[in-house]
RNA sequence: GCCCGGGUGGCGAAACCGGCAGACGCAAAGGACUUAAAAUCCUUUUCCCGGCAACGGGAGUGCGGGUUCAAGUCCCGCCCCGGGCACCA
């Protein structure tokens, strides 16, 4: 007989020219049959895949081929997320223009990703830095700007050095950039666009328990709900002594205002400017600065005593106004009271500059300690609180929130830590920000006629000050649209995360020249029954999309509350050392050398038996050659018993391989319906195919004709090159993906005997092989009579027998 | 500090509803085939104790308690690792 070689090469390249030709992977709009939409998020073009995009694309994969297999028509797109920094920092350093670059880099990864077999319909593919797309971002920001939802404004903002541009609050890591981890983030004072995210807080948070509650990872649920950061309190105005002016302050704990001994404002405040002198504004500003270098981590608690005081409206107290370096502006007003009996910080504060500490809540189970040293911050019973005295925190934040309600000081108030998005980027390689600034006018938003504003490909990129933009006097001088006079174009662009909040509604309409997309072309599809990507986004990417998708709901585009149904997070892929993989690290693997030496089918497989999908993935080489093992021997199994002369028929070894075979057809198809363990659905195929090959000398013909066509089915989803090519030498017609998912028979599947572990006392003792269904009588007396138990029993008492039908018996002696 | 995950052999892991701990794979050791090597195939491999041996006994899922006939799985209290948030009033 002569060898059997897996030449992978030979069969993926063969098979790629094939599929492609074919032009297979298209959803079909016309179909009965029932939709299944399945995204993996899209790649930055970097230049090359990594073991990252291989995984998170093979999880994809196998779902999208399955789903086919059980009947769906499934639309499984790609895309560029091809705006971005990396592509000017390529123009610095190897003097490419950016779209060159990212277009260049496009292609070659579209090569891998073919290389990979991955199933897309390329004819949907979007590019996020093509004019055709990023012309809808720009009219997505005139309707946001018509609805309110648009605004300039200047502020704080933080200022990563490295990118010479500003960031958004979720693209801060622990203080540094989250490109740049090693880089402190610098507070600047700039003028620029804001979303108003916040106008959707609630519902963010809402829909989290009405709408995703189950069907997005706990972990993602939390992190947002932390994000959105919902408080609920009081807000209560201060009076100034002086001027009657009032000063509001945001409090969780209304409860404790008896106890307040001082108000302390965020050097930032308006009124600090007023209230302090000459010198005191000098010293705020230095608080700013120093914060602002600083940036997080423990500053020392630092304040400016104003010399002004103002009135606690609950009992006319006085109480002195501070400047505190701890406060933050943009949270709640900008404004505190201290309560150093019961807050913690109030507490270190007041102790520093020598302000008296009154405590005015005393535990539940205990006396007030007029002499704290510490905060209590525990809800308790009120004391030294006039008539709420004797009341519960609890009932007390009612109460006084109805009576500072009643007495038109103050009221019952909700704060979010979430803040506006911040769009603008000081860069060039974005979306440009469809605003002309005149003189006479202000911000002018150009007509939507106007649009695209396209952007420039003629500019000079230096990566230092200001945007390239600003060079381009032709992009620059522009007529207002409103007067004609002389203006000047913003020269600022988007966030990159605005091209990918929606653009997995443009696969859907990939074409359309005069709307993002066609309400009708999207609402069969969305939400997406599937959405796949990293954890790295759980804020971001899903905090803005899902935000999108509320707004565009809102001007009537989409239907669905959610952009996904359900979403599922991967693990990441550790390099040999269990560190994150990165280049600056230098533990990667590159997946092209992998497909070199192994394969695709072997690449594949290998991301996703080494875990389950959703943990992280340690990278191991030698494992890689366990895989290719497996797949050599799948492939000499099947085509060694393709012609198989009638064996000798061993009625019992067929009946052994074809239980074994619609048991694995089980566990695959349950993996695949509940929790996408694929390490376990290939383990399954390979128990498969031992038993098989223990039993191959034995097999009738007919057994390995029902077998072989069904274990090459099963692999499809994980290794689709060697299923096609196994498929033809079967003699079958059509691409694996498209046929009928093997059916299991649980007659088949079911083993003869029980076998009947027997415990003593928990222990177990001995194994009986009996009919199934055997009845809990009989089972106790086999037990009782099994040799392998009498030592165990002997000289003892049995008191009790638990007996687990076709499972266990325990007995239980004395 | 708060909120999520997680901790099982030399390694990646499995055990899905409380019922045989370690499936499957890697690595390692021994053997077959070979002039030899690679490849392939076979055997062994949680730890400890006893036995020439087939085998037998005990312990064991981060630690300490508990519930239960029975706990990797449930409950209580800790420890460690990873991630998120963090002067958020």
């Amino acid at each position: 007989m002569p060898e059997i070689v897996y030449d992978h090469n030979a069969i993926e390249l063969k098979w790629q020219r094939r599929n492609e030709s074919a032009g297979l992977y298209h959803a079909d709009p016309d179909s009965p049959a029932p939709k299944y939409y399945v995204v993996e998020m899209l790649p930055y073009p970097s230049g090359r895949l990594h073991m990252g995009h291989v995984r998170n694309y093979a999880i994809g994969d196998a779902l999208a081929r399955y789903m086919w297999m059980r009947g769906y028509n499934v639309r499984h797109p790609m895309g560029w997320d091809a705006f971005g920094l990396p592509a000017e920092n390529a123009a610095i350093q190897r003097n490419r223009h950016p779209r060159e670059w990212t277009l260049s880099n496009i292609a070659e990864m579209k090569r891998q990703m073919k290389r990979m077999g991955f199933a897309y319909d390329w004819s949907l593919e979007v590019t996020t830095c093509e004019p055709e797309y990023y012309r809808w971002n720009q009219w997505f920001f005139l309707k946001m700007l018509e609805r309110g939802l648009a605004y300039r404004k200047k502020a704080l903002l933080n200022w990563c050095p490295e990118c010479a541009t500003v960031l958004a609050n979720e693209q801060v890591v622990e203080g540094c950039c989250w490109r740049h981890e090693s880089t402190p983030v610098q507070q600047r004072e700039i003028e620029q666009w804001f979303w108003k995210i916040t106008a959707y807080a609630e519902e963010l948070l809402r829909d989290i328990d009405e709408k995703l509650e189950g069907k997005w990872p706990e972990r993602v649920l939390s992190m947002q709900r932390n994000w959105i950061g919902r408080s609920e309190g009081s807000e209560v105005d201060f009076h100034l002594e002086a001027t009657g002016e009032p000063v509001r302050v945001f409090t969780t704990r209304i409860d404790t205002i008896y106890g307040a001994t001082c108000l302390i404002l965020a050097p930032e405040h308006p009124l600090a400017q007023k209230l302090l002198d000459e010198p005191g504004r000098a010293k705020a500003k230095q608080m700013i600065d120093a914060r602002a270098q600083k940036g997080p981590g423990d500053i020392e608690k630092e304040g400016i005593p104003t010399g002004s005081y103002a009135v606690n409206p609950f009992n006319q107290a006085r109480l002195p106004v501070w400047i505190g370096n701890f406060v933050l502006m943009d949270y709640g007003t900008g404004a505190i009271m201290a309560v150093p009996a019961h807050d913690p910080r109030d507490f270190e504060f007041c102790r520093q500059y020598k302000l008296p500490v009154i405590p005015v809540i005393r535990p539940l189970d205990g006396e007030l300690d007029a002499n704290p040293k510490a905060a209590f911050t525990e809800d308790g019973i009120l004391e030294n609180s006039g008539e709420f005295s004797g009341l519960t925190s609890g009932e007390a934040r009612r109460v006084m929130n109805e009576r500072a309600e009643r007495d038109g000081f103050g009221k019952a108030a909700i704060t979010y830590r979430l803040k506006d998005w911040g769009i603008s980027r000081q860069r060039y390689w974005g979306t440009p920000i469809p605003v002309i600034h005149c003189p006479g006018c202000g911000a002018v938003p150009v007509p939507e006629k106007d649009l695209p504003v396209i952007l420039p490909l003629d500019v000079k990129i230096t990566g230092k000050g200001r945007s390239p933009l600003e060079e381009v006097p032709s992009f620059v001088n522009v007529k207002c649209p409103k007067c004609s006079g002389p203006a000047r174009r913003e020269t600022d662009t988007m966030d990159t995360f605005v091209d990918s909040s929606w653009y997995f509604y443009r696969y859907c309409d990939p074409q359309n020249h005069s709307a993002p997309f066609h309400r009708q072309a999207i609402a069969k599809w969305f939400p997406m029954d599937q959405y796949i990507g990293g954890v790295t986004h759980a804020i971001l990417h899903l905090l803005y999309s899902r935000f999108f998708t509320k707004f565009m709901r809102d001007i009537g585009l989409v239907s669905n509350d959610e952009p996904a149904a359900n979403l599922f997070t991967q693990g990441m892929v550790l390099g040999a050392d269990g560190t994150a993989m990165s280049k600056s690290k230098g533990n990667t693997v590159d997946p092209e050398e992998m497909i070199a030496r192994y394969g695709a089918d072997t690449c594949r497989l290998f991301v996703l038996f080494a875990a389950p999908p959703e943990k992280d993935m340690p990278w191991n080489e030698s494992s890689v050659a366990g895989q290719r093992r497996f797949l050599e021997r799948v492939f000499r199994f099947v085509l060694r018993n393709l012609h198989r002369a009638a064996a000798p028929s061993d009625p019992a070894a067929d009946r052994r391989a074809l239980r074994k075979l619609h048991q694995t057809i089980r566990k695959v198809t349950e993996d695949f319906n509940n929790r996408w363990h694929f390490n376990t659905s290939i383990a399954a195929l390979m128990e498969l195919l031992n038993t098989l090959q223990e039993e191959e000398a034995n097999l009738s013909r007919e057994a390995t004709e029902q077998i072989l066509p069904a274990l090459v089915l099963m692999l499809g989803p994980f290794a689709p090159y060697i299923a096609e090519e196994l498929w033809e030498q079967l003699g079958r017609q059509g691409p694996v993906f498209r046929q009928q998912w093997p059916r299991y028979d649980p007659e088949l599947a079911r083993e003869d005997r029980a076998e009947i572990v027997v415990q003593v006392n928990g222990k177990v003792r001995g194994r009986l092989a009996v009919p199934f269904g055997a009845s809990q009588q009989e089972l106790e007396k086999l037990a009782l009579a099994d040799p392998k138990t009498q030592p165990f029993l002997a000289g003892r008492q049995v008191v009790k027998a638990i007996v687990v039908p076709d499972k266990l018996v325990n007995l239980v002696v004395k």
